[in-house]
DNA sequence: TGTGAAACCAGGAAGAT
DNA sequence: ATCTTCCTGGTTTCACA
């Protein structure tokens, strides 16, 4: 994407820290934080965005509080070679995958899913493997995390039902 | 940290959906498009981030921009049983860890690594592995992803070395 | 990069529904 | 209660130096 170096210095890095932080901080106190004004801040920031360092700005939710109470990932097994452009297609049909990757090992891929509980859970399993060339799955699911859950959160749909 | 239900209805949805869009909104801008003043939003997401349904807004950043080109999920397994109170300590002392869970199956937990390059992941491999109670470890690299990566990118400290 | 000006926004007070 | 309107100080964003 950036295959240019994209010129990146410690002012740079100062205002990712201060928004990965809180990325509502205005300008200005970013400015006065690392000795800028808010308007070169501004430009900086616009810039990092056109070269793709910042790729947005969000809000981290709780996903339970958003319904999605149960998370796990799925190892996936493809008939054959498995091309990762036709993964890639399958992945965005499933909007409970909240993020997919290739991997060395035994699995083609690996899944990230947020389902609403174990039923809706296993409905998408279903799902997923009756696409066409995806052999076998194995599932392994969170039980519980042992860090903040910092950022990862947000499944991007916001909402099912919230009892 | 929320024992009442916090009513939470279409408003409050539409507006944390805005600010997952984009957390630098205005709330002004959010309330003509869910139909409130812009008070009217502030309040509402001043009392979500009270019942901590949203714990945050933050800046999504391309990991490879920070320098961090390497990331793999790590199985871990333990002596005995595994004390979710001792893994979380554990889990704290490396920075390179920015997702840790229990989790069903073989392993007793997983961990999500972001490391410079495969050097850097060695060696914090290593750190890991001589931590007192991990009996072993298995690590599956990933190659590439098949979503955009939406939040889950940031590894929360910013920077090592960008050559 | 900084400065200045205009438009815009945040956040509080007071009042209407 | 919660929303709205109004108001003041701060913020964003532009053109220009």
């Amino acid at each position: 994407m950036n295959s240019r170096p994209a010129p990146f210095d410690d002012l740079d890095r100062k205002i990712v820290t201060a928004l990965m932080a809180n990325a509502r901080t205005s300008f200005a106190e970013i400015g006065s934080a690392v000795g800028l004004s808010a308007t070169a801040v501004k430009r900086r920031v616009d810039r990092m965005r056109e070269t793709g360092v910042i790729t947005g700005f969000t809000a981290t939710v709780t996903p339970e509080a958003l319904g999605w109470r149960t998370e796990a990932y799925v190892e996936v097994y493809c008939e054959g070679a498995a091309p990762p452009r036709r993964l890639a297609e399958v992945v965005r049909n499933h909007p409970e995958i909240t993020a997919a990757m290739t991997v060395t090992g035994g699995a083609d891929a690996l899944l990230h899913v947020r389902a609403r509980d174990v039923d809706h859970f296993e409905a998408v399993l279903e799902r997923i493997r009756t696409e066409p060339f995806i052999r076998k799955t194995i599932s392994v699911m969170v039980l519980s995390h042992l860090l903040p859950e910092s950022p990862e959160a947000g499944a991007s749909q916001p909402a099912p039902d919230v009892r």
